[in-house]
DNA sequence: ACCCAGGATCTAC
DNA sequence: GTAGATCATGGG
């Protein structure tokens, strides 16, 4: 399938109101299986039950209803530079979903399940860190330890609100003083030492644009701290290789029980067969419908 | 006290 | 190249 990120930006209609922005004729997006497909860990709900988070250096409420998307805190300006490529807007899901769908029953049922779930484009070193700091690791703690990390070692962009911090001002720091401030353990030393390395040797989806994908994960693992599982979550969550197909061990017993492969190899190579360039978001699905207890899989 | 969490590293074979 | 122990931290 060739790449569906051809549309222009002016595919959608966009006003600017008092609180920020709407955009209209928005498919295929649900806030809950956007931000809690475990893809990030800087959105939460607010009291009015929207999701409120940083992303870019750049807070904002997000609301959507009946196509409508709704991006509080921003400008039009800041939708066309930024937020339009994070939320992956020139992308066509629909056909993502219905190629899937056709694969397998357990596969259409993921779909859809998580139908509102897209693949968010995140900033390359946000997003190096923050699963680093996944691996071994839950959820929640995850958030914890990155809203820590923001608090201590970011800008500060409004009020309460921090931006994710720079590489300069992680790859400075005594490793014990980070350990006191975010609790992420012995998983501090890797954040040094990454942030040191993407100071020299940083890396962005434009970087990798003549690159393949084995290539790509052999460079991320240079990183300390990123196996497998964490290089392929950083290639596909900065939008660098959709067919990136990470691991857990949820996926993993998926991939045994249902698909009978079991090894790396045999898995990956499986996947790119079977699921081709859309690898990585037969992936999200599965690991979001599963993760919330919507499909299962057996343990044993 | 023990086990687990979106694993990775180090060591030994 | 691969099986096994070890790695902070907090919650169940």
């Amino acid at each position: 399938m060739l790449d569906t990120v051809e549309r222009v930006k002016g595919m959608y209609k966009v006003e600017e109101t008092k609180k920020g922005i709407k955009v209209f004729g928005v498919k295929d997006l649900n806030p809950k299986h956007l931000f809690e497909c475990g893809q990030c860990f800087r959105w939460n709900l607010n009291s009015r039950g929207h999701y409120i988070g940083v992303a870019g250096g750049r807070y904002a409420e997000i609301v959507y209803s009946d196509g409508v998307l709704e991006i509080i805190g921003t400008t039009k300006e800041d939708f066309y530079t930024f937020w339009f490529d994070y939320f992956d807007l020139g992308r066509d899901y629909s056909r993502i979903k219905e190629e899937l769908s056709e694969k397998d029953e357990y596969m259409r049922q993921a779909v859809q399940f998580g139908s509102g779930i897209r693949i968010l484009r995140q900033e390359p070193f946000e997003t190096l860190i923050s699963f680093i700091i996944s691996a071994n690791n839950n959820i929640p703690r995850i958030k914890k330890c990155i809203e820590n990390l923001c608090r201590n070692y970011g800008d500060r962009i409004q009020d309460d609100v921090y931006a994710f911090p720079k590489p300069q001002n992680l790859a400075n720091v005594c490793e014990n003083e980070l350990s006191d401030c975010i609790k992420a353990g012995y998983r501090c030393n890797y954040i040094v030492e990454a942030s040191r390395l993407f100071i020299e040797q940083p890396f962005s989806k434009e970087k990798f644009q003549e690159t393949d994908i084995e290539k790509a994960r052999r460079f991320m693992r240079e990183y300390k701290g990123v196996g497998p599982k964490v290089a392929d979550c950083i290639l596909l969550f900065t939008g660098s290789f959709y067919n990136a197909f990470p691991v857990d061990v949820w996926v993993g017993k998926v991939m045994t029980n249902l698909y009978k492969v079991s090894t790396q190899k045999e898995i990956d190579g499986f996947v790119q067969e079977y699921f081709g360039a859309l690898a990585g978001f037969a992936q999200q699905y599965l690991f979001y419908a599963i993760r919330e207890g919507f499909l299962t899989v057996q343990t044993t």
